[in-house]
DNA sequence: TTCGTAGTACGATCTTCATCGAACTACTCG
DNA sequence: CGAGTAGTTCGATGAAGATCGTACTACGAA
């Protein structure tokens, strides 16, 4: 067991953040599904770990756009990425966004 | 001049509507930019007074989109059409979503 | 009824994007 | 090193959708 390295993925900064790509990027089925496994766990949870209907590199796709939509961050842990949500971002440029979302019934 | 009627146009009852359906149709630049319009009369606003770099049946296409995601409401005054948002609706559904959208700088 | 106005519906076009498979990178373990 | 695992990237494909022009409907005014 080697030492863990810590990386984050490029991601916009809080003020690069437009709504346009974030309301864009949360109404995909699939992205929403992501979004809220993320909000059920704020420690992160990797990729593979997201219980969804699609390919591997469908997966990726969506995390990037989630990504630089600026809705998740991304840091590695060894060959794993663990994503989570930028909550404080969110909740700071749109307060109440996120909470109004997730409180839609599924 | 005669009497004027109103009709409400065909939009979804507040249990039918979908949050995915309201984010994506959110997520547009133009239908963005229309509901911050109509968040700034809401008295209602007729389609052709809203400022809009698009063509008029381009418009009734998101204007379209906007009342069959449960976003706003439509209603007839002669010959034009009248539309408002349906705040009341979507705040019971997703308490602070528009809040949020609309606190966003533009 | 005829004309003008507000707005919609339809069909076409062009762009965006969700999806996948295959090839690739990066890391861990033995 | 080599094998295995996690995940990405690339290119292709097919579907969705933003846009427009044209033709149309509905209403009001004269």
């Amino acid at each position: 067991m080697g030492l863990m390295i810590r990386k984050q993925l490029p991601q916009p900064d809080r003020a690069e953040i437009r709504v346009e790509a974030v309301l864009q990027a949360l109404g995909e089925p699939v992205r929403l599904q992501i979004v809220r496994a993320l909000a059920d766990t704020p420690e992160g949870i990797a990729c593979g770990e997201i219980e969804l209907q699609v390919t591997p590199s469908t997966r990726a796709h969506h995390l990037r756009t989630l990504r630089e939509a600026g809705v998740l961050t991304t840091h590695t842990e060894g060959t794993r990425r663990i994503s989570s949500l930028r909550r404080e971002d969110l909740d700071a440029l749109y307060p109440g966004l996120l909470t109004g979302v997730l409180s839609a019934a599924q």
